[in-house]
DNA sequence: GCCGCATTGTATGCAAGGCAAACATTATTT
DNA sequence: AAATAATGTTTGCCTTGCATACAATGCGGC
């Protein structure tokens, strides 16, 4: 039973739950996350759509001829990952790439017909979704939790 | 360079950078996950350690003879990813498997030395990720951030 | 204008995690 | 005794993350 943590206030410094693991932010990090995955994925079992590819489909909608580049520095990603995620997506007729008219390096991006329905699907299910998550709180209690989240990765 | 963004027909009220995506909270748990994540690995990259694995690690120091069970339902893991994660921590010989007396099912789990020392390294690299994570905040914003996401994963 | 550097997309390969499905063994319940 | 549950185990698939390398393009300093 080390615990070598800053114990303030020790709950359970017995075998009630977890050790002092449960001091540290990251671990109720990390758990929020893989809940918050789970039920995501039951959610979106239908759609056979990650939280990853709807973020990328949602961005795509918001700033149709977005690059590649953009969405990985959005939403904090790899160009490779980026890279994946829309060659998935291209894939299931969801996305186009096309040519940049200003910068040949560059493909611009845009949703298909099927892209937009998919999105329009998905933004039903993410409201259920979200509706499963605020449930635990009130709106403040909401807004301070998008607000001290923001800090993290911001 | 796409620095100004068309920000077109924007179906929420106030998008900064993103769009109405970032009323999700959802949205901002992943980002944030993610930075810790990287962080994380940042620090760790000598151990060669993983969140999950120094998670783990200090889960059977705890409670030396857990069960592989016991781990995934503590950190909610599946059957199988727990196997997969034990198996790389045996493999490095940071664990040892053994029977258990009352229940011939079950293993019993326990750190070996090199294991335990890989601990106290870890202890020393998660209080140097934690000191970066809580540096955004207050003691209570701390505090506050804990109790909110602990209702998200309990 | 030219050269070096940065940016972008792309391909490949690898590690880690998540999960489903199956199976054998052992406990527990009925 | 039989059905059911729990546990460990294997296998296989998918997604993500990242490192690396390469080619094409744009840009700034000279």
């Amino acid at each position: 039973m080390l615990r070598s943590f800053p114990a303030k206030s020790a709950p359970s410094s017995d075998d009630g739950d977890i050790g002092g693991i449960d001091q540290i932010v990251g671990f109720h990090i990390r758990l929020a996350y893989g809940a918050v995955y789970r039920h995501f994925s039951e959610t979106f079992s239908d759609l056979g759509l990650t939280q990853k590819q709807v973020s990328v489909l949602w961005l795509i909608d918001d700033h149709p001829g977005i690059a590649q580049a953009d969405i990985g520095r959005r939403l904090q990603m790899d160009r490779a990952t980026v890279m994946a995620i829309i060659n998935r997506l291209q894939k299931r007729g969801f996305v186009v790439r096309g040519p940049s008219p200003d910068d040949r390096r560059r493909q611009t991006l845009k949703l298909t017909e099927a892209g937009h329905d998919g999105l329009i699907a998905a933004r039903a299910c993410i409201l259920e979704h979200e509706q499963w998550l605020k449930n635990r709180f009130t709106p403040g209690e909401t807004g301070m939790l998008i607000e001290l989240l923001r800090r993290i990765h911001e």
